[in-house]
DNA sequence: TGCTTACGTAAGGCGCAACTTAAATACGAA
DNA sequence: TTCGTATTTAAGTTGCGCCTTACGTAAGCA
């Protein structure tokens, strides 16, 4: 999960699930679309989005075409949804204060 | 926007927002629950968070405490939402598609 | 005034992340 | 096979982020 959020972090590659989000596009056009930096550098940003799992690839004889995994995403969205304010955390929390106090007991 | 992002991309900074989620704390207090970083780079990390609007400070005597700004939390959530499959989206896709054809016919 | 506590800030080290160019890979076509 | 296109991967540079140590600042107290 920490590697989808350092993936969203970047605003390139923000505007690179933007782009594949509604519709499947080769790398070539998504490079295209950025023309201050080159394809490889492009490419490398699919990698960490791939490696996050926030984009599907699939091959059709020379290219490869990457369109976003909303189902990932909405994963993505519903963890930061629940970490701060969630039951595990209210859980969670009561339990590291219950240790501090310990600690400080003890300390 | 960016900087809230970047800001919760780091774990440590989300333990910290997870920390004063419920309950406002000084930042000694905060400080002492890692055990493996200085005070100063957790004074640094609550510099960031401060300067994303994710906590908020208020003074007491010579300690400063914080608290999780809930509301701004609240708005990276809605942008997250809205970022990917809103409408204005929506319009910046069919738009950026129409350049593209364009692009493609004249060049 | 001095001392202590609770912080932030400055300066510098170090690793990682993003970028470039160049080379390698994969595929289709001639 | 040879060539051209599409794309990743390798190698190297550079800038930025997180860290530490050292110093500065503000407040309370003797």
């Amino acid at each position: 999960m920490d590697v989808a959020l350092k993936a969203i972090a970047d605003p390139r590659r923000r505007e690179i699930l933007r782009l594949v989000w509604s519709k499947e596009l080769p790398a070539s056009d998504i490079a295209s679309h950025f023309h201050d930096v080159t394809r490889s550098a492009v490419s490398q940003h699919l990698g960490v989005l791939r490696n996050a799992n926030l984009v599907c690839e699939r091959r059709d004889a020379n290219r490869r075409l990457y369109r976003a995994n909303v189902e990932e995403m909405a994963n993505l969205r519903t963890f930061l949804d629940q970490y701060w304010s969630g039951r595990l955390n209210r859980l969670k929390s009561a339990a590291e204060a219950a240790q501090r106090d310990k600690d400080a007991r003890n300390g």
